[in-house]
DNA sequence: GGCCAGGCTAAGCGCTCGCTCACCTTCGGC
DNA sequence: GCCGAAGGTGAGCGAGCGCTTAGCCTGGCC
């Protein structure tokens, strides 16, 4: 929240914050393993296995398998809000800072593939309160986004119809890319951050 | 393939071609259970519960679990091809076509979420064989996409700088409804359709 | 050196999973 | 009226699941 970190983010060490470091590792391997296999088909055994510990090993630190997904699930809503409001808040005209919003949301979903996976498609594996507690984040990162189109609209730069329909369809086809991308397909993170950007400003009307 | 139905395609009664009857309750109670808790999370005790018979006889129809997930994909993976081809080979400049190609296939996504969830996102729970079928069917989904784009770009209709990227895009965008598509939302899927016709002739930039 | 708290493991509990098997019903053909 | 195939069931198998428990190390403090 307060760090000063500013290495460009990509996900070097994303999960400094949690703290023994048994505890990371633990998690650090559930989320390769949620990414690869799902929540539901990975298995208590397998994450523990990857850390390099036994399977009891893991109740010390988490009470559930649950308490794990949640976990990954809420840093990774921080951590995509944050990168979201920094675009959000920078100087700039209402264009440069939509362009800089998608382009950073997408290479966090492009480069952190296996953690955005699990925090946007593992929702339902939650149980009712901590997906509440998730769903309530998630309604802060659309109004980052719709703050920016509606600023476009004031200031006459956007030309958008609809603008909370048009904020989804923005924010739909960023997370998407979480689904397809790979490394070893054609494209970089960086190149795809740039492409979505120039076609979500087509989307807004800018630069008409 | 070669039925002449012309109902307008919601999805009816789209599994009339999976022929015994108790075969069919089946897989219509495994989309059911699959869309709503996903491949692995989902027992066969539960889907034979849903047809309203006996565990067992599942096994009378289908060979396995996996068998009734492949099933599912290829039909709906087949019924998703056709609509694109349908658009893609109608009459009308490519503006029309594009147009009528993302809303009929987004208002499939909407309309059909259950199915398109599970289409869309269970892939990776098939197993090496079942999946590089579906991924065929795949690629000529793209290829759909892309011939209309190419089309408009040639025509000088489009201005389009990376052909392959946009069609990504655009399909990946259109996938996305199925995920956070919700029948109690505000928007019905032909309110759906029409906006993102409209913001996919923006990113091609067509009308400009 | 004695002690104890924290971190970890081997073993295994109770349960549910995908799937099978022996048997039962229904029904058209003769 | 009898028969065999097709479609169904109840009971239960071996396996693997999430999670627990009893006990073993290790290191800091007096």
């Amino acid at each position: 929240m307060a760090t000063a970190e500013e290495t460009g983010g990509a996900e070097a060490q994303p999960w400094a914050e949690v703290t023994p470091d048994a505890a990371r590792r633990l998690l650090m391997a559930a989320v390769e393993a949620f990414a690869e296999r799902g929540y539901h088909a990975t298995t208590t055994r397998d994450i523990a296995g990857r850390a390099g510990m036994s399977p009891a090993a893991l109740y010390i630190h988490y009470k559930t398998k649950e308490e794990l997904l949640h976990r990954i699930s809420r840093i990774g809503h921080e951590k995509a809000l944050e990168i979201l409001r920094t675009a959000a808040r920078r100087e700039g005209t209402a264009t440069e800072r939509l362009a800089d919003a998608v382009s950073s949301f997408v290479r966090w979903h492009a480069g952190g593939r296996t953690v955005a996976r699990v925090v946007q498609y593992e929702l339902d594996s939650l149980g009712p309160d901590a997906r509440a507690e998730i769903i309530a984040l998630r309604r802060k990162v659309d109004a980052e986004v719709r703050g920016i189109i509606e600023d476009g609209v004031a200031t006459g730069e956007f030309a958008v119809p609809d603008v909370r329909g048009t904020t989804l369809a923005v924010l739909s086809l960023c997370i998407d890319v979480a689904r397809w991308f790979s490394l070893d397909g054609p494209r970089t993170p960086d190149e795809v951050g740039a492409l979505y950007a120039d076609l979500v400003l087509r989307m807004v009307g800018a630069g008409k």
